[in-house]
DNA sequence: GCATGATCATGC
DNA sequence: GCATGATCATGC
């Protein structure tokens, strides 16, 4: 079985391709190899098994890549079909634990993270729901060689982030919304994993690298389809995200919203004004948020208006939710939940100053993992029970509708509250409103508190920098 | 003054 | 037609 290991790069591409179109239960009863131990066989994911059984490798957790000396690490991995038709990654990919006490000696290129993974054999199966696993079949394959990577440059500089945090001593503040496409997920049964960190007594997750679940989506679409009107910022330079980025606002910072109206064409009184603005800024036709790299990365742009006493009156909105998908859901797996643990918020900051608004500058930031677990559970948890429980309404005075959602006072950081073209913008309700019996109800989404972004601001001593 | 329910313009 | 980003407007 080991010779399996030392297969050269042509057959591995000969074996991966012979794979596609097969699921793990065509592959296991051709029988090419033979795997004696049927107990260790069957142990482990649909990964382990084709590596197992169509390449002959043992299980392994070494350090070096599954085929030496090709120096090529193998992946499985699944994407999905999404009600929109559009393909997604399911997962993200996670590579190597980060030994925090060593990877910080090395540079990107000496790196373990680089040696294990610089060039990996992608296997895709399209992960399918209320299918056995072993039935999902491999469709696609792809060498991925990073030092050709058109997204190089991102990783390197995401790898150096991470490494940064960890020569400040600040490993345990490591969360994987830091970065862009390489990531540094949580690896281990539940946060009391922990390792040792060179600068800092204080224990830190333990984590691993990872190609973020955003970024192997752009894969997908890339290489398996759905990908190519996706809008790009970055054409015809050399720069990376946060280069052009940086080039862009400097660019506008100290304009007026009716300067910039006026600079991009702009005649509306839409509420999202701003948002529109933002887009042209970039030179982005659709959304800046639905560009290839905003989407790549993860991150998702937020306009902010702060009034001339500082103040911040609006809360921010989430695209509304589906009442049925909440009751559908559980805290630990739920849609909120995941965005708020991947996801970077890219606030443009907007200041009131004689009766205009001036773009100031942006600000990158995701929420601390402590506010996702305390204030933003709590709240998710009441949604689902007033929601479960058929328990919205409250009372009705004056023609309106108080209801029993989390509000703007009841929680630190976030609240519920409509969001929809006008009341009688509903979705279905799981459960009929008991006070009321409505079966549908006015759109509702998560909102950010405007008291808390204006914190945000306030710890970062008004510094609105990228970095 | 501020929390809360309601609503608007856009773009696909 | 509908989701979305966002702000308006009322009444406590």
């Amino acid at each position: 079985m080991k010779k399996g290991r030392t297969y050269n790069r042509l057959e591995i591409e000969l074996i991966s391709k012979s794979a596609i179109g097969k699921s793990i239960n065509d592959i296991m009863n051709e029988e090419v190899i033979t795997i004696e131990d049927e107990k260790v066989a069957n142990k482990g994911g649909l990964g382990q098994l084709v590596e197992q059984y169509l390449f002959g490798i043992e299980t392994n957790s070494d350090s070096e890549p599954d085929f030496m000396p090709a120096g090529i690490e193998l992946k499985v991995t699944p994407y999905k079909k999404l009600k929109d038709g559009n393909l997604s990654a399911k997962e993200r990919l996670v590579l190597n634990i980060i030994d925090y006490m060593t990877e910080y000696k090395n540079d990107f290129k000496s790196s373990h993270f680089w040696f294990k993974n610089n060039t990996i054999q992608l296997l895709w199966y399209l992960w399918e729901p209320n299918k056995d696993n072993k039935d999902l079949k491999i469709t696609h394959e792809k060498l991925l060689e990073l030092a050709q990577s058109e997204d190089l440059k991102q990783i390197e500089e995401d790898w150096n982030y991470i490494i940064k945090k960890i020569k400040k001593g600040k490993a345990h503040e490591i969360s994987e919304a830091d970065t862009m496409y390489l990531g540094a997920c949580t690896k281990g049964a539940n946060s009391s994993s922990v390792r040792e960190q060179p600068f800092s007594d204080i224990p830190a997750m333990q984590r691993a690298f990872c190609f973020k679940n955003s970024y192997m989506t752009q894969l997908v679409r890339k290489y398996i389809g759905n990908y190519s009107d996706v809008e790009k910022i970055l054409k015809g330079t050399t720069n990376t995200f946060n280069e052009f980025v940086n080039d862009v606002i400097s660019k506008y910072k100290g304009k007026t919203q009716k300067e910039l109206m006026k600079e991009f064409n702009i005649d509306s009184s839409a509420k999202s004004i701003n948002s529109m603005i933002i887009s042209r800024m970039f030179n982005v036709k659709s959304k800046l948020g639905e560009t290839e790299e905003f989407q790549k990365a993860n991150i998702i742009p937020k306009t902010i208006r702060i009034e001339e006493n500082g103040r911040i009156k609006e809360s921010i909105s989430f695209p509304a939710f589906k009442f049925t998908d909440i009751v559908n859901q559980d805290w630990e797996t739920c849609d909120l939940r995941e965005e708020l643990e991947t996801t970077k918020y890219m606030f443009f900051v907007f200041k009131k100053e004689n009766n205009d608004y001036v773009f100031k500058d942006i600000k990158l930031w995701n929420m601390p993992e402590m506010d996702i677990e305390i204030s933003v559970m709590d709240m998710w948890i009441k949604t689902y029970n007033t929601i479960k429980t058929g328990n919205i309404v409250k009372y009705i005075k004056n023609g309106k509708r108080k209801t029993n959602f989390v509000g703007l006072r009841e929680n630190e950081v976030c609240h519920v509250r409509p969001h929809g073209k006008n009341a009688a913008d509903t979705y279905k309700l799981p459960v009929p409103d008991k006070l009321t019996g409505a079966t549908s109800y006015t759109k509702h989404c998560f909102w950010i508190n405007n008291l808390y972004i204006k914190k945000i601001f306030e710890e970062f001593n008004g510094g609105l920098n990228i970095e």
